[in-house]
DNA sequence: TTAATTTCTGATTAGAAAGTCAGAAATACT
DNA sequence: AGTATTTCTGACTTTCTAATCAGAAATTAA
């Protein structure tokens, strides 16, 4: 089942189980874990579908190896972020926003996957929770407190906050199909970009901080 | 399969079809339309599988019937929008956030189908595009062009935007089970929704505007 | 009451999807 | 070379779900 000995790998070169991952982290992310079949994500990966079954145990294992995948991205923005563990709070907020912002274009199945299981709840939120979201969620909502008990954030409860600002940011993101279904415009062009993080610091921190013009 | 004479109904009252709608509503709207079974639906509404193919032709059918409810949602939205017709873009803004505020937190339906179809794509954001959100998401971006070009709001881009504000105002409403998990805080309540309203039409718009004093 | 109509259900069917398995194909080891 | 190991697949089974249908139950109309 598994790689039992340091040996390469046979056949279709070492990335099968890694394009299956990436494959399921599309399909999954976009259309949620029941839409997604085992059929199109070995389509996608080039695979056939009793090669899932080889690689991962069942249908919620591939899920959650997925997920997994996108520790990686979530590690990158705490390294980053703990980078700038002492400067003032509402810097590291700022900081945390930007981040989260470069991340959310790089990587769109994180917050479509949070968008999905957010709502639904069950099961899967739960695993998220503990994995990947949970920690960050609580250490934001930790760092919210802190620029508002410094004066510096308006005092509203943290932990709104925090989600508020996420899914202000992820938006336009996660609902690119609506964007260009309703107003026929794709958002994944690199000045779209630009101009969408602009917006977000910009009227997001702008409106939210006491004193705007403290942060760069 | 229809009533063709205007007659009462037998057995379990007029209010079927109703009944069978909104749990219908429900379910499509947290978990999306394949998660949610017919079986699921019938247990909800209390009546057998087979009366959702005998009320409904299809699965399909049933979801436009679900969806068609929220129209009268969205038809008292537009009403109240339209008794301000004369007022400044800004001031029309301003209201419609509140109004999209309360509204969200009645029915939280349709942000969540929003949200979820939204981010797919395919046959049934098309629909939704064509009956429900499209009209409102164009003649919101209108309003939000005209503000701007008023001077009174930031220039953003006008679709960006609409689709920023709605996102931010539904976040925490839509992601009701994820504030639940991860914070432990159970957001439908009435002091937790206030709050939320008061900082939602602060912190955006507050950061939005040129002149935040501008609007009550 | 009787007949007609509407509403509803249990039983069944058809199809899709996840999951299993024996064995083929490729590679590594000796 | 030959053997062992890993990787992969086609064919199959099982389970789940939407959809069908004949007829029961309730109601109305006569």
């Amino acid at each position: 089942m598994a790689k039992a000995l340091a040996q390469a790998p046979a056949r279709k070169g070492p990335q099968t189980a890694i394009r299956i991952r990436e494959a399921a982290l599309e399909l999954f992310s976009r259309l949620g874990f029941e839409r997604a079949t085992m059929a199109e994500i070995a389509a996608e990966a080039g695979v056939s579908q009793a090669t899932l079954h080889y690689h991962f145990e069942d249908k919620f294992q591939l899920w959650r190896a997925a997920m997994l995948q996108l520790r990686a991205v979530i590690g990158e923005e705490e390294r980053l972020l703990e980078a700038a563990m002492d400067s003032p709070p509402e810097v590291q907020l700022r900081m945390a926003m930007r981040l989260f912002l470069q991340i959310s274009w790089r990587h769109p199945a994180l917050g479509r996957i949070v968008a999905l299981e957010g709502m639904a709840g069950g099961e899967r939120l739960e695993w998220l929770d503990a994995h990947l979201i949970g920690p960050r969620n609580r250490r934001l909502a930790e760092l919210a407190k802190a620029a508002i008990d410094s004066g510096a954030l308006k005092p509203f409860p943290a932990e709104m906050l925090i989600t508020t600002l996420q899914s202000a940011a992820a938006g336009v993101i996660n609902l690119a199909p609506m964007m260009k279904t309703s107003f026929d415009i794709d958002v994944t062009q690199a000045p779209a970009r630009a101009a969408h993080e602009q917006m977000i610091l910009d009227a997001l921190l702008g409106g939210l901080l006491t004193d705007p013009s403290a942060t760069t």
